[in-house]
DNA sequence: AAAGACGACAACCGCCAGACC
DNA sequence: GGGTCTGGCGGTTGTCGTCTT
């Protein structure tokens, strides 16, 4: 241990002596001029967690969901401070299910005492990224998953679900941009396109890569990602109006299947590329909520926040005592 | 005021895959 | 086909500032 304490003394007054790739490492983490700086909003706090979820620890594929975040800002984000949240909450972090009283105690760190987590396990409560969905899903790791494997059937979907894997094909909306569900789901069925009924298959595109995002992208970064994300979080929260009025999701087939690419990665396509398109287009599902003050952490997820809120409503409550 | 604990975060390490020769 | 290089990734470590005792 005192060697290297030494020779990173030795490192720090000589200067950092960099190979080229821990050159590029701190530029991708550190230098870059795209990077979102500050602290994570409510907003990306529940999107990771959602999406480490769905992808466990890819945090490469988590941090493309979320741009000017770097996989490694995200990873120490989790691990200082997500996983303690939900390990409070008494989720378990590795599995997002809810822990068992004995799981909790075992948790050195968790501090929750035994009558909270009580109340919330026999309330049959979510944590707020609930498991049910992944609980139906029957999707292999490397994406390569035969079609009938991929199937999901919604049918069983818990009611007070309101994020079911369909929320992360965050569709941007068809006036200039990519959209297969759940916005055209949606419209269809909103607008009772007889001749498009609810297709309960839906389509998934490859996931854009924040490689991908030339300086000009950059610039409009958040505007984009405000604009996409704001349809995203509108679309999934009438989804989940609708069901909860219906008190089902999706019964009239319930099923979708992957396009040839059969990836998971692909489930998350929030089509941050269409920005240009975006800047000229107004985006329709502006609902006129007031952006987060916090303009550069916060307002790009600003309504989906809302609808998580919204959504959880209820069923939170407990967990807001807790 | 000092020492230890803790949290945040940059940096490092090792592995792997693809490109190239 | 095999070796080397490079980039990408996830896990882990080290440092530093802040908080607590």
């Amino acid at each position: 241990m005192h060697g290297q304490k030494d020779l990173n003394l030795e490192k720090r007054s000589k200067g950092l002596q960099r190979c080229g790739k821990s050159c590029r490492l701190r530029w991708i983490n550190y230098l870059r001029p795209d990077l979102k700086r500050g602290m994570f909003s409510q907003e990306e706090e529940d999107l990771i967690i959602m999406l480490h979820e769905a992808l466990g620890n890819r945090w490469a594929q988590i941090a493309s969901q979320l741009p000017g975040r770097t996989d490694n800002e995200i990873k120490n984000f989790w691990h200082s401070y997500l996983k303690k949240k939900l390990i409070k909450q008494g989720v378990d972090p590795s599995t997002h299910k809810p822990m068992t009283e004995t799981q909790v105690k075992d948790e050195k760190d968790c501090s929750i005492d035994s009558t909270s987590l009580h109340i919330f396990q026999t309330n049959g409560l979510p944590n707020l990224a609930t498991s049910a969905r992944m609980d139906h899903l029957n999707i292999i790791d490397e994406g390569n998953v035969a079609i009938e494997d991929a199937k999901v059937n919604f049918s069983s979907k818990q009611v007070y679900d309101p994020l079911f894997l369909s929320e992360f094909q965050a569709n941007i909306h068809p006036n200039g941009y990519h959209s297969n569900f759940p916005y055209y789901h949606l419209q269809n069925r909103i607008e009772g396109d007889s001749l498009n009924p609810i297709n309960p298959f839906c389509g998934f595109n490859s996931m854009p890569n924040l490689t991908d995002f030339d300086q000009k992208n950059v610039m409009d970064r958040d505007h984009c990602c405000d604009s996409s994300c704001s349809s995203m979080s509108k679309n999934v929260m009438n989804e989940a109006k609708e069901s909860s009025s219906n008190n089902s999701i999706i019964e009239n087939g319930g099923i979708f299947a992957w396009n040839e690419e059969n990836k998971l990665d692909s489930v998350f396509n929030f089509q941050f590329s269409g920005i240009q398109i975006e800047e000229k287009k107004p985006n329709i599902f502006q609902n006129g909520h007031q952006q987060n003050i916090d303009d550069q952490s916060s307002g790009d997820f600003s309504n989906y926040s809302m609808m998580f809120q919204e959504l959880t409503e209820t069923n939170h409550h407990d967990f807001q005592q807790i």
